[in-house]
Parts: C-alpha cells; structure tokens; sequence
DNA sequence: GGTTGAATTGAACGCCCGTTCAGATAATCT
DNA sequence: AGATTATCTGAACGGGCGTTCAATTCAACC
C-alpha cells in the first residue's frame, strides 16, 4: 500500500517545523534523525523533502526564524535607558519563557550549524546583544548605570537572563510575573549606579513611569 | 600490518579522554564518532575499548570528574557570607576559564547521559547549587544581602557567571583578573543589600578583610 | 467519470555507526 | 632465547543514517 491516509496537503509542512523543533530541544540535532521526525508526523521519510531541502535546512530555518522574531518583536521604547532597560529585561524573560524549546536550540546547536550558516545566526545573536550594549552604553553615559565594560556587562545579563530557561518549569513554585520581577530586580541592581550620597545635593534626573529606583 | 609502533602502554588512556573531550566540546556528543576519536589519537577504532566500556561510559567520566573536581577544589571559607560569596564567585570565574571543555560539555551534553548517568550528574550540580544557596541564605539571614528567592538568585548569579565561557578567548580584549573583578562587581551588587538610610542609625556589622563594600 | 497533479509511499543507494574479536605485534619477564 | 602478556590491528557484524525516486494514491477539477 501507498499512503494509508488522506492527502494532507498544507499542515505536514508546520508539522514537520514543530517535530524537528520539540526533538532538536529534545535528543540535540545530530541524534535526531530524519525517520524519527517522520514518525513524530505519521509519515515516511522520504515525505519530508516535500518540505524541506535537507535536514541541514530545518536546523537553520528554526533559529533564523526564532532570532528575527526576537528582533521583530521588540524594540527599544523611546524612554531613559533605565526604562529600556527594564523593557528589554522584562521582555526578554517573557519571550524565553513562552519558546523554550526555540531558545534551547538556538543555544545548543550553533556547533551544528554549517559555516554559512553559522556566520548568518551569529550576525542575527550579535545584533540582538548590540541592542542591550547600546542601552547600557547610553545609561552609563547619562550617570544611570555604573557599568566597568559594558561588553562584558552585556554578555553577563544576557547569560544571567537566558539562564531562567534551564529550571524553569510549567507550573511550578514560582509564577511568570513574580520571576519576571525577580530577574529584573537583580539585573536593575547588577548596574544600576549608586544612589547619589546624602553629602552631595541631590542631581536632577530624567523623570520616568517605570517604578524602578536605579 | 598491525601495529605501525610501538606500545604506548599507560598514555592511550589519558590521550583517549583528551581526544574525547576536545572532539565532544567541538562537535557534540552525537556527532563525533569513535572512529573519530581513534584517529585523532592515532589508533584504530577498536582499540579504545580497552580504555572504556564505551561511549557513553566517557562522556559520563569526563562529566562526572569534572563536577566532582570542580567540588573538591572549593570549600566556603570560615569567614563571613559576603566574603564567602566573594571567594565563590571568583573561584567559579577561575575555574570555568581554565577547563572550558569541561564546562562545556557538562553543560550542553546532559541530553545525552543515559538516565542512571545523568542522576548522578544532576545531583552532582545541585550540590553545587546548593552551597550558593546556602550563602546567599546566611547573608539574606544576616542582612548582607537582600534577595526575593535564594533559588532563583542562585541559578541566575550561576547562569550569569559561567556564561563567561561564552564569549571568553584567550588573549582577548580583558585579561583574566579583570574579567574576574568585574563579574564579581555585579554579582555582590545584584544580592547586596542597600546600604544603610542617612537618616538610620549605622547598624553594626561583622567585619570582614574582604574589600567589598556589601 | 475521467483526468490531472499534488502528496506520499516504499524501496533502494552508498555510507557510517558502535562494538566485537581473532590474530598480529612488541615490550617484558624468566 | 623462549614464553608471557599488554597492546593494537583489521575485518566483520547488524543496523541506522540522509537522501533520491519511480510508482502509487487520492482530492480536486472538467
């Protein structure tokens, strides 16, 4: 027999996506292999390549994707750099909460990347940290911030942040909104500069709606 | 032929876990192939089963020393908890850019530790974790330090600092004791308590060598 | 109801995998 | 010198890999 069920044209495509994405997370890439994600969709190997020009291919895809929707979905609101900060802390949590399974590849699996492709993801991962080094640049320029190297301040929040994906679970003893919060309150203080000492008259600042006291 | 030279009796094994460790931090677990390891130590493949059982029982080595040194190299001093903290940090710091593979691997190959295996590596991590844990605990209780949730803080100050072997290169931009003050910079910062109000009395404090300003 | 064409099957291709093992080799011991 | 023993080779095993493709199936259209 042939195929053992209706066409399915249009949902095998979006099906393959999300199969290749939940076993990449998963098994990682390399011991994922092309039968199993068939398998995950009810359909032979071969079928696959309707879909997708190599495996190579899904890999990219998932994180290219992933990474422009990152950078789609959020820019900077025209606001203090304490205020962007806080946007761009609280979205970051939000946004790696909702795709964990994205962002876990998009880390895990650069080694598979071929160099080519490599070269396109990384421009796209330094694109996005250039956004959080620009705030803190910005910030540290205004007196907000008291940050030694902002590149290195960069990577730190970034790592720091991200890091909420490897414990994170559905459900469990602490809720989006109050780690949220936690996070953003740790990152605040990770480079918020000192609070202007008693001595010293009190320096005007930038007003903002933000309830943070950076 | 057989073999090309001579023995090499009692420097296969250490080279085996060598080769192992490069090729897996680089590739993946998955991806590389004992052929591969045995070539790289200029062996056939067959002969490394004379120094493990098999591949699982060298990744599962590799990660298990790893956590178990990275456990019997550090004790939190007698000292006071932000000066324990200090030691912590800075120890994880230096010990993370020492052993990058390591700490690579132990990180990014738990997804392929059989299930007995990856147990033992967990419990290995929490304990880690744990001892943290339990000094931000002590200085929280102290009021050294002011943090929501010990957990959360534990596993972002974690992420934050091993993160460094991200973008770490050797004879790059900062040297190594500068990169070192300045994770420690905002790692004190993100769980230190404000600094006691003008207008309140100065509480007394235990005092400590550390120079930090907690 | 016959035709068309997209969707899928199932077999095949060449290749590499982890692991085993009998036999060959070279260092060591007696 | 001969025997012993640790070390390693090279071939083999069964199986899975990514990918291709002719043949088949089925929904949609005339």
């Amino acid at each position: 027999m042939a195929r053992t069920q209706g066409s399915h044209a249009g949902i095998t495509g979006p099906r393959l996506r999300e199969a290749a994405l939940r076993l990449f997370a998963r098994h990682g890439y390399a011991a994922v292999s092309m039968r199993q994600i068939a398998a995950e969709i009810g359909v032979q190997a071969g079928a696959l390549y309707l879909y997708t020009p190599d495996k190579q291919a899904l890999l990219f895809a998932l994180m290219r994707d992933h990474l422009e929707d990152l950078l789609a979905d959020w820019q900077p609101p025209q606001a203090a750099p304490d205020a962007q900060l806080e946007s761009f802390v609280r979205h970051h949590i939000r946004y790696h909460l909702d795709r964990p399974d994205l962002v876990f590849i998009a880390y895990m699996e650069l080694r598979n990347l071929e160099p080519a492709n490599f070269a396109v993801i990384s421009r796209l991962r330094r694109d996005y940290e250039a956004r959080l080094e620009a705030i803190l640049s910005r910030g540290a320029d205004a007196g907000l911030f008291d940050v030694a190297d902002t590149r290195l301040a960069t990577m730190a929040l970034i790592a720091m942040l991200t890091g909420v994906t490897t414990w994170y679970r559905e459900g469990g003893r602490l809720d989006r909104p109050t780690i949220e919060a936690r996070y953003w309150d740790m990152a605040r203080r990770s480079v918020a500069a000192p609070v202007p000492q008693p001595k010293t008259a009190p320096v005007a600042k930038v007003g903002h709606a933000s309830g943070g006291d950076i």
